[in-house]
DNA sequence: CGGACTATTGATAACAGTCAACAGTGGTGG
DNA sequence: CCACCACTGTTGACTGTTATCAATAGTCCG
């Protein structure tokens, strides 16, 4: 991992990892104490692999700013994106001891990530704070979700279907940790990335956003996108808001719509 | 979910769960005798769902016997098999409390399971014994590489490389608990299936399967397939086998070819 | 021996891939 | 400041894989 570690004047903060886990479990002082005291800040250059695939010993870290993905190749070069990670995401996050990494991650832009030991620790140890494991275990669902909702994508939609379905949920993932408003988000992904992900070719990327532009659906340019009409993209997409606030069991601190009678 | 409760001469028992458990950590005789301890043995038909999506509670079981898929529909009927479930899985094993369940569940043949519960609470309580756990959390991440193997098949991957891979995957997965032997296995699922795991249509599905009979490396009858080649099915799929015997740090009772010099 | 499901085959159509050329963009160095 | 280069985006023409529709045959089960 090609990396420099400095301490000097953090661009940002672990407030993004805060924000991301307070938007799946409500957290204690303590809690927000632990994270907020996570240090060795670094930055990665685009491009560079953060974990590799099958690698016996990697990090494991918040991503603070920028964009990467988890991937793997064909041996003949084909490559399959198999998610994105947003900040406040967690890279390479597991328990076991020394797992062997099933996916090479990837830095898509220059990245900010954060060391996450500390919390590894604190969730794995004899005495786990009980609302940092609870957000991390949902974390850990929202992730596997995200791959379902991959499967579906790659498996039963077309591609103007499964270009809807991407851009709804990397809008609601950066909603989640405040990246996103008036339906607008950064989107830093050449349509090459946007392929790799989605199982298509470049050329068919591209015309199915010029349709969805002659459309009046996106409005996309160099690094920002725009979802012009969100009802008629999640009819599209079949797509729905995952709401992990009612993956919870016990009273949390966002009201829900069913209160109970 | 629709099952008949009785204890009466259990079809088969919980030796297959030790099975594949102890192919993926060595157990110690202690929780060898928890295994062999459970009880509740429950019989399913093929069609019920196990799982419900969405559903706010649902068991932890073991798969003992037959095959299981989750599953997710699209509004409009399309339908995605995200993943199998063969003898020896796990069916909603999750530490969580209260999870939602993320996909639906179902039986495709007649099923027997047992219940897991005194699993779950024994590694995820206190003290946590330690060669169960790292089995578990090893069986946890073998799920999760079924499911990016998924995602490259449906992604990257042509019909008849797909067709291979699966085939090639369910046959080292029952094999894992003795199930597959001569390069042969039970084979329970209809072209139908296969098509909604694989993403393509049943029509072609069977081409393909006619494809892979006229090149000698398939016979595939009622209920059994056999891989006349697996090499070269390997090379066409671009499988390889997953070694969770090297995902552990510490030494194992499996031998490994390459021994340290 | 009917009925439901599953497998098979052919003909046709649609969706998406490939190839190729060109335009825009941003960075770098002369 | 401009020329150059690499990368990304755009478009057209053509090809190919896979889907759809439809009809028939086989299999299992009661």
């Amino acid at each position: 991992m090609t990396a420099s570690s400095h301490r000097a004047q953090p661009p940002v903060s672990a407030a993004v990892v805060c924000r991301r886990l307070e938007s799946l479990a409500p957290l204690g002082p303590a809690s927000l104490g632990l994270l907020l005291c996570l240090d060795d800040l670094q930055t990665h250059e685009a491009g560079c692999e953060l974990v590799s695939e099958r690698a016996p010993h990697f990090p494991s870290r918040f991503l603070i700013s920028g964009w990467a993905a988890r991937v793997r190749w064909l041996a003949d070069g084909r490559r399959q994106i198999l998610g994105f990670l947003l900040p406040g995401d967690g890279i390479g996050l597991c328990l076991r001891p020394h797992p062997l990494a099933l996916a090479t991650t990837v830095a898509l832009t220059p990245l900010v990530t954060i060391d996450a030991e500390p919390v590894m620790r604190a969730v794995g140890g004899p005495a786990p704070p009980e609302d940092l494991a609870a957000a991390m275990q949902i974390a850990s669902s929202m992730d596997e979700a995200a791959l379902l909702n991959q499967v579906v994508r790659l498996g039963r939609q077309t591609a103007y279907e499964r270009m809807c379905h991407l851009l709804l949920e990397l809008y609601d993932r950066l909603s989640d940790v405040g990246l996103a408003e008036d339906q607008t988000f950064p989107m830093p992904l050449t349509q090459e990335l946007v392929s790799d992900a989605l199982g298509l070719s470049v050329v068919h990327v591209n015309r199915i956003l010029q349709q969805l532009r002659r459309e009046g659906l996106l409005d996309l340019r160099t690094g920002r996108a725009s979802l012009l009409d969100i009802e008629q993209l999640r009819d599209i997409a079949d797509y729905e808001r995952p709401q992990p606030s009612r993956w919870r069991s016990f009273p949390g601190s966002q009201p829900m719509s069913e209160a109970p009678a």
